[in-house]
DNA sequence: CCCGGGACGGTAAGCGCTTTCTACTGGGGG
DNA sequence: CCCCCAGTAGAAAGCGCTTACCGTCCCGGG
């Protein structure tokens, strides 16, 4: 049914081998040979079978990115560096590489799930974006998982999550305390004083970070002891703002300002301040963090803090693909960017 | 250095075949024989040889998802259905699918290679996401890719698209026209006269339909004639959409009413209002397309047409799997539906 | 008491490709 | 003038798995 390369081969009036290695061109074929053999192929429309050179060579040109959610623009930034930056057939030998999206939703067995799944494809590199549960006994099975891989040929990437203590995969990470306590700094040098804190879920290294940045900004201006009382928990999106700006404001009717672990969360909650007819940025400021696009043409746009999400992205792509060594320690951070933007100002009673 | 098959057969003591009868679950196995393998597969933590299996069973759990841009939530929202869909373990056969999303950045030539390159794979299915070119050359090419694929085993599916004319592959389509008129209508119905067009890219199925639903609703109105010149072309993006606007602003200081081809547009062209000092929908009515997360948080909040996007694509998912029948005629069409919000009032001349 | 057949399990032949290892050629240096 | 090597091409041995195709073994019916 199918064309094989002994078709061609035949077609050709030459070996498979040599068939084989005019397509790979890793090996010296006389031009005219190499040109019959091309034309052949031309003319018989064959298609390699992955899988049988995937399995003959030990290798496949599959990349795994686990992400939560490939709908998600903060994830899909990122995958669709990665994928752009692998799908680009470089000079190097091997052809395009194909980038297998894996939506584990935050959840610690699909991720390893999914880890095992690209093991069996033999996929040649896997990025790793998202961050990091603080589990032990995840982080355990998700080392151990990782080293197989990297065992069976695999590189592995970690991208825009922290580097794994005791492991030695590269990692490009975002400065999540940094950019936080820059924001809150900003909200305080505006003069706030009353600063809630829409935190993100539980034992996510992502959640911890930014959290430890805003609070560091507040100690430092000698306001930690509210801090945990104008906290409140949620998940990533946008309702856990939207019922979280509502809590705080119940706790502290004072509040003049509002800090959000992310974009979406922020606007959630600028939502839920609209309704209860609190104005941005007069009445309460707001702040997000990440800078997606939408970030912008929200009213009043949002004060957030811009991580490099493409570039990130991009260079976790060539990390994968062995096309740029690893930064000196293996981790690149990436600084975030503080943009101030329309919904942060001067609280009104300063 | 890998376990195999075999080193789990040994260990177990019986033949590779009834190993590889036990993990396919395809051919009777006694409970006793079965379990003495499952404990070897897990003792010796053995991981299936992917390629090798698609190669001996000439099918893989590959399935190619293309997408314009993965980091547009548009094709972001139904990428991350399709994958949940496919990527869970149904009862059914065959184990967890996994997702390639290609990136064609709208590029045919990018479409084609892709299509190769999944076939190479020996992708199971084919799901094809995004407005199709219009364009006779292209059109062929892929019919020929595609027949390709199916004659190779593959399913193709398309979603979000219309069907291929004198083919038979399933299609999941939105009903662009009739949303685009019912927009329009909304706005005729408010009383605005003059109402400016930002387009699309040209020779875009998704941009025809949506341009002649919107042109429909002015010819049913009598005000076909000025359709033409209030119309801007561009591409899908915001900076499109900015531009276009102060192009339409320009063209006609009357106007009272922009529609956009989709919400990003739109967000652009309240970016560029805003900017000349219009207000929205006082002076000037905004309409999207989509109904993306973000426009229901930008403010004023945008008026546009939802499009089932998460829907589709677990329906694609499904007819991917060969879970779902086709539907009758090959086709399923979505309607969208028209959200009215604060972006769109009456003119004031009303 | 014998035989047919169902339930299991093993044997072995590939699946289509890569990659040694070997073979052959022609030309230039000794 | 012969030998050796660079340059090419082919033969063949797998890569790890699936799957006919056969044997066994044991049961119940005749």
């Amino acid at each position: 049914m199918a064309v094989t390369l002994a078709d061609v081969a035949v077609r050709a009036g030459v070996s498979a081998a040599t068939v084989s290695r005019v397509l790979n061109g890793n090996y010296p074929v006389a031009g005219a040979t190499r040109n019959r053999v091309l034309q052949a192929v031309e003319e018989l429309e064959y298609v390699v079978n992955g899988p049988a050179s995937a399995l003959a060579a030990a290798t496949s040109d599959l990349v795994g990115v686990l992400v939560n959610d490939i709908a998600d623009p903060f994830f899909g930034i990122m995958a669709s560096a990665v994928q752009s930056e692998i799908g680009e057939p470089v000079a190097d030998r091997p052809g395009p590489k194909l980038a297998v999206v894996c939506n584990t939703g935050g959840s610690p067995e699909r991720e390893l799930t999914f880890l095992t799944l690209l093991q069996r494809q033999r996929a040649a590199s896997v990025v790793l974006t998202g961050g990091a549960l603080e589990d032990q006994s995840h982080r355990a099975a998700l080392i151990g998982r990782l080293g197989r891989l990297e065992a069976a040929g695999a590189r592995v990437v970690l991208c825009g999550r922290p580097p794994l203590t005791d492991t030695d995969f590269p990692a490009v990470t975002f400065d999540n305390r940094a950019g936080a306590r820059q924001l809150t700094e900003h909200l305080l040098g505006l003069g706030h004083r009353r600063i809630g804190y829409l935190a993100g879920p539980q034992a996510r290294t992502t959640t911890r970070h930014r959290l430890e940045g805003h609070r560091a900004a507040l100690t430092a201006a000698g306001l930690g002891g509210d801090a945990s009382r104008l906290t409140v928990r949620g998940s990533y999106d946008r309702s856990a703002g939207y019922y979280g700006a509502l809590e705080l404001l119940d706790r502290e009717p004072g509040l003049t300002a509002i800090a959000a672990a992310n974009d979406t969360v922020a606007l959630g909650a600028c939502a839920a301040l609209r309704e209860r007819g609190v104005r941005i940025p007069e009445d309460v400021s707001v702040t997000g963090f990440d800078d997606l696009p939408f970030a912008v043409d929200a009213t009043p746009a949002l004060t957030t803090v811009r991580l490099p999400l493409h570039e990130a992205g991009v260079h976790a792509g060539r990390l994968a693909l062995g096309r740029d060594e690893a930064p000196e320690g293996g981790v690149l951070v990436c600084p975030g960017e503080l943009r101030v933007r329309g919904s942060t100002a001067p609280p009104r009673d300063a």
